[in-house]
RNA sequence: GCCAGCGUAGCUCAGCAGGUAGAGCAACUGACUUGUAAUCAGUAGGUCGCAGGUUCGAUUCCUGUCGCUGGCUCCA
C-alpha cells in the first residue's frame, strides 16, 4: 500500500511532504537535531498538540520550544500532572480535580488531604525525583465507558463528574507517565525530564467548579519557567511588589490604621494619610464643580423604606447592616448613595433645561462585606465615594457618558495612572434574567456606549456578565501591587431607579418624561483610591499630594529659630513643612526624612542663614544645592501646580 | 462566609526537646553642636491576641474564640 504525502507548510514559509503518519517528531528531527532536541510541542494550523500526534493533512507546521511562550505553557501543564504524581505518591489516597496552566504558572486542586506549607518541599522534593525519572508522557485515547471505569476505580468522584459532563463528540484522552495518569485533552511535554525550573508557592481553599454550595478543595499553586532567570526574576517582583503594599506602606508612613477594637474593615485615617485625602477630595470637588456637578451632603443613615423603594433592600440587603428600632424608625446604615440623590432630584420640579442635573457627594458608606474579602484600604465596610448622579434626557447620554469618560482620562492623567483598561460591562446574553427586562434599551445602551469609546478612541474590552442588573457600565480596572483587578473608576448607566422612584421632568411638550440616570465614581472610594496611589508611587507621594512637602533640617541647634521663620513663611503659602530641630546629626535627619519619602529636605547651617538660603535636596534626585528662599518657593509652586511626579530612586 | 497558615515590646523579628522572655530600630534621659542616608552611653517598655484544658509547671501541647495573611466565593 502506497502511504498519502501530505504537504507541510513551515514557519518560513518553505514546504516539505511527508507520508501520512509521520509524527510531528519525526518532522522536527528532520529539519534539524537542535529542533528535535529542542522542540517540546506542535503547532499545527493554530493549534497546539503533542509532538507524538501524527501528520494527518497538508497543514501549517510550527515546532514549538521553550522559546515560545506556548511552548512554556505546554511544560507548565505536564508539570501540573507531575505534581500530581508527586502527591500521589506522597499521600495515597489524595483526590484530583483540575490542574490548568495559568499566567507564570499552574495550579492542582486535590482533595481528601488536607496539606499545610510543610509539605510543599517534600512534594518538590519527588517531583524532582519524577522529573529526573524523565518518564515519557503518553497520550492514550480511550471509549467513554472504559474513562468511566478506570476514575470510578479510583474513586476519583471529580474526574467521573468531568467525564459526565464532556459532550458526546469529544473525545476523551488520558495521559500517562510512569505509574501516573490523569484524564487531560493534553498536549504536553514528551516527557517529564524536559521541565525546567518551577518552585510551588502557596496553598488555597479553592471552591469545587468555583460554586461555594459545592466541596470545598485544596489547592498548590506553583510557577515554572524555562530559564533559572526568568524564575528569579519572577521571585525578585514578587518580592518587590510585597515592598509596595499599601498596607504595609500605610503602617510605616503613618496614612491609615486597623485595629479590632475600632472594628474589622474599618480604616482610621491618621494625620498624614487624611492631609492626603484632604488635598484629593479638594481636588476633585473642586474640578467637579467646575464642570457643572452640585455637591450635596446626606446622612448616613436612611429609614429602610427608602431602600425598598429603590429595590436595594430587596437585592442587596445581605451586604447592608441591619436595620435598628428608632421611634418608629427602622434605620439603616447606607450602603449607597443614590437613593439620597434620587431623593435630592425630586425635591423639586424639573425641566428638560435643566438636564443633565449632576448631583454628587463624597458620600461616605457602610456595607458588610465578607470578613474573607477584606484588605487593608483596598476593601473596607466603611467607605467614602467621589459620587455623582446625572440626571438626563434620553437623548443626551451620550454625550454625558463621553464627557464623564473625558473626565476619568482628565484625572488619571494627573495622578499620573497610566496602567488602567477600560472593561465595558454588559449583560449576559445566556442569562438575561438577572437583569431589568428591557432588551431594547440593553441593545441600545450597549451600543452606544461603544459608540462613545470608539468615537474617543479609546480602546476597552467587553465583558459579558459583568453588567449591573439595572443597566450596562464602564469600568476602569487597575491591578493591585500583588496583581489583583480592581476596579477604580465606574460609569453606570441605569434605566430603572427613575422608574422605582417615579422621577420626572417636564418636557419641551409640556408633558411628563422619565429621566435616565448615570452612576459615576471618579476616584471611586477615597480608601482605595489612596491605596492604588500608595502603590503606585511606592509610597512617595508627588510634591503636591504629599503629606509634608518639605521638611526643614537643621545642622545644628543654633539655627533652629531660622528653619522656623522659613517654616512660617512657607506654611504662609500653603505649603505642608516640617522643621527638624533635634540634636541629631544631619546625615541622620536626612536618612529619616529619606525613609520618609518627604519630596524636599531643606538643609540649613551657617551658610543658609547667613545667605537667606536652602541647600535643596529631593526625594529621588539628591543634593540640588543651594538655593534662595524665593528661587525654592518658586520652585515647589511650580511644581505643585503643575501636578508633578517624584523621580523615584 | 469557607479552606489553610500566622498572632511574642510602638515597628521588624529571635525564642522551634514545656521550667514565668530576648535583639535591632523607635521612645525617653544624658553627653556630643553636628554639613547631605544611621554619634555614643544609659533608661524604660511585654498578663507572649483572648478564654478554657492537659501538666507540679504552658509563650511553647490541646480545644474554643478574636484578629491578620494567602486563596476561593462575593463585589449594586
Amino acid at each position: 500500500m502506497v502511504l498519502a504525502e501530505y504537504q507541510v507548510t513551515l514557519k518560513d514559509g518553505s514546504v516539505r511532504s511527508y507520508p501520512a503518519g509521520t509524527r510531528f517528531s519525526d518532522i522536527a528531527a528532520s529539519i534539524s537535531a537542535g529542533l528535535a532536541r529542542e522542540a517540546v510541542a506542535a503547532k499545527v494550523n493554530g493549534k497546539v498538540v503533542d509532538l507524538s500526534r501524527e501528520l494527518d493533512g497538508n497543514v501549517e507546521l510550527e515546532l514549538l520550544t521553550l522559546k515560545d511562550p506556548e511552548g512554556v505553557d505546554v511544560m507548565r501543564h505536564t508539570c501540573a500532572h507531575v505534581m500530581a504524581q508527586a502527591v500521589a505518591r506522597i499521600f495515597p489516597g489524595t483526590k484530583f480535580a483540575i490542574g490548568p496552566v495559568i499566567e507564570n504558572g499552574f495550579y492542582y486542586d486535590f482533595a481528601d488531604h488536607v496539606f499545610t506549607p510543610e509539605d510543599l518541599p517534600l512534594i518538590e522534593e519527588e517531583m524532582r525525583k519524577i522529573i529526573k525519572e524523565d518518564y515519557p508522557v503518553i497520550r492514550e485515547v480511550l471509549s467513554r465507558e472504559e474513562a468511566l471505569k478506570m476514575f470510578s476505580e479510583r474513586e476519583d468522584r471529580f474526574k467521573v463528574e468531568i467525564i459526565n459532563d464532556l459532550p458526546e463528540s469529544e473525545t476523551i484522552t488520558i495521559y500517562r507517565q510512569g505509574e501516573f495518569a490523569d484524564l487531560c485533552r493534553g498536549p504536553h511535554l514528551p516527557s517529564t525530564g524536559r521541565i525546567k525550573y518551577f518552585k510551588l508557592m502557596s496553598i488555597a481553599g479553592a471552591y469545587w467548579r468555583g460554586d461555594s454550595s459545592r466541596e470545598q478543595l485544596t489547592r498548590v499553586y506553583a510557577v515554572a519557567f524555562a530559564k533559572k532567570s526568568d524564575l528569579e526574576e519572577h521571585l525578585r517582583l514578587l518580592e518587590e511588589a510585597r515592598q509596595r503594599d499599601h498596607r504595609k506602606l500605610g503602617k510605616e508612613l503613618g496614612i491609615f490604621m486597623l485595629s479590632k477594637e475600632v472594628g474589622q474593615g474599618l480604616p482610621l485615617w491618621l494625620p498624614k494619610g487624611a492631609k492626603v485625602r484632604r488635598v484629593i477630595e479638594r481636588y476633585i470637588v473642586d474640578l467637579e464643580e467646575s464642570l457643572g456637578y452640585h455637591h450635596v451632603y446626606t446622612p448616613h443613615l436612611a429609614n429602610v423604606e427608602l431602600y425598598k423603594i429603590s429595590g436595594h433592600w430587596e437585592h442587596y440587603h445581605e451586604d447592608m447592616y441591619p436595620p435598628m428600632q428608632m421611634d418608629n424608625e427602622e434605620l439603616v446604615l447606607r450602603p449607597m448613595n443614590c437613593p439620597h440623590h434620587m431623593m435630592v432630584f425630586r425635591s423639586e420640579m424639573h425641566s428638560y433645561r435643566d438636564m443633565p442635573l449632576r448631583i454628587a457627594e463624597l458620600g461616605t458608606m457602610h456595607r458588610y462585606e465578607m470578613s474573607g474579602a477584606l484588605a487593608g484600604l483596598q476593601r473596607v465596610r466603611s467607605m467614602t465615594l467621589n459620587d455623582a448622579h446625572i440626571f438626563l434626557r434620553p437623548d443626551q447620554i451620550q454625550e454625558e457618558f463621553t464627557r464623564v469618560v473625558k473626565l476619568i482620562e482628565r484625572v488619571y492623567k494627573d495622578f499620573g495612572i497610566k496602567d488602567y483598561y477600560h472593561r465595558l460591562s454588559f449583560r449576559d446574553p445566556e442569562d438575561k434574567q438577572k437583569y431589568v427586562q428591557n432588551d431594547e434599551m440593553w441593545e441600545k445602551a450597549q451600543t452606544m456606549l461603544k459608540q462613545a469609546m470608539d468615537d474617543l478612541g479609546l480602546d476597552y474590552v467587553v465583558a459579558p456578565g459583568e453588567a449591573a442588573f439595572y443597566g450596562p457600565k464602564l469600568d476602569v480596572q487597575v491591578k493591585t501591587a500583588l496583581g489583583k483587578d480592581e476596579t477604580l473608576s465606574t460609569v453606570q448607566l441605569d434605566f430603572h431607579l427613575p422608574n422605582r422612584f417615579d422621577l420626572e421632568y417636564i418636557g419641551e411638550d409640556g408633558k411628563a418624561h422619565r429621566p435616565v440616570v448615570i452612576h459615576r465614581g471618579i476616584v471611586g472610594t477615597m480608601e482605595r483610591f489612596v491605596a492604588f496611589l500608595l502603590e503606585q508611587y511606592k509610597g512617595a507621594f508627588p510634591t503636591w499630594l504629599a503629606p509634608v512637602q518639605a521638611r526643614i533640617a537643621t545642622v545644628a541647634g543654633d539655627y533652629v529659630p531660622y528653619a522656623e521663620e522659613v517654616a512660617d513663611r512657607l506654611r504662609q503659602q500653603g505649603f505642608r513643612v516640617e522643621v527638624d530641630g533635634r540634636s541629631e546629626k544631619i546625615g541622620y535627619k536626612i536618612r529619616e526624612a529619606q525613609v520618609n519619602k518627604i519630596p524636599y529636605t531643606l538643609v540649613v547651617g551657617e551658610k543658609e542663614q547667613s545667605a537667606g538660603a536652602l541647600s535643596v535636596r529631593k526625594y529621588g534626585q539628591g543634593d540640588l544645592g543651594s538655593m534662595s528662599i524665593e528661587a525654592f518657593e518658586r520652585q515647589l509652586r511650580k511644581e505643585v501646580d503643575s501636578k508633578a511626579l517624584l523621580v523615584q530612586p
